[in-house]
DNA sequence: TTCGATGCAAAAAGTTTGCAGCGAA
DNA sequence: TTCGCTGCAAACTTTTTGCATCGAA
């Protein structure tokens, strides 16, 4: 069942944006921004504007289609919701992988605090190999924040 | 060694407001906001300005003195930098937690993508005993952005 | 025909910056 | 005396909202 079908079996309505945004957010390794998203939707559709694509990603997210990832305080869009996965950030360029780590985590119940857990992220922080190599050539480079 | 006397051993300068700040900050399970702290500030000095707690908490941030943790889209600021540890957000309140998991991840060589890796954020997410209790009795509650 | 979506612009919210004067070292 | 710090206000960035209009179902 596609997203253009799982948005109409929810009452919303597909309209031409939506088909051009969810087509930019097709893919297995896609972590766009908002204005990552803005831009290459106008690629196909110049007229389409800012709002649309908060409001598209936003009912994106609530249907649990696509998952936000908090990034350095900006938010990047990840439609790979099938498989539970973590997250690997460089620390200078923003750039986001999608990681299968070993091992797992638990959190024992006297450390709980009587919180009813529902989930957790993950974010392991790097530096890209490109990042990486400006770096070892000296060159400073956009520090991103943490 | 003091947060302070680690100010003036960079060379920065220790002032009256950033005593009163690295006073706000003093403490095992803090996780401020700089608008939290900005408040806090004030009922010891209440000319403070919020630009001067963006400056101090980015110079301790520097210092590495103090953890900036990014919870929906807020920095909180974390003065628990001795101990390694990860965190437990209410999804609706926005509430800190300190915890120490059980087990550990990471990441094979064959996932890492080429990144060199520096370390990870883990945030455990769920619902503190106060909101978990007002949501069971039926109230909606202010959200928290994920 | 209806009511959700769009585009634009303005508003929020959080953080940073420019600048003249202050004051710690 | 120096030069980093302060307060204020303005700038910036990211995201949300108000509103008249449009158009999918």
């Amino acid at each position: 069942m596609s997203l253009l079908d799982r948005l109409r079996g929810r009452g919303r309505r597909v309209t031409a944006q939506r088909r051009v945004i969810a087509e930019v957010l097709d893919g297995k390794h896609v972590h766009l921004t908002a204005d990552e998203i803005l831009r290459r939707a106008r690629r196909r559709m110049p007229e389409i504007s800012l709002a649309t694509v908060y409001n598209t990603v936003n009912a994106l997210v609530a249907l649990g289609e696509v998952q936000p990832v908090d990034v350095g305080g900006r938010v990047r869009y990840d439609p790979n919701v099938g498989a539970a996965h973590h997250h690997l950030v460089c620390l200078t360029c923003g750039t986001v992988r999608d990681v299968y780590p070993r091992g797992r985590l638990s959190l024992p119940k006297g450390e709980r605090g009587g919180y009813r857990l529902v989930g957790q992220d993950v974010v392991f922080k790097g530096y890209c190999p490109r990042c990486a190599g400006a770096q070892a050539r000296g060159r400073p480079g956009h520090t991103w924040r943490p």
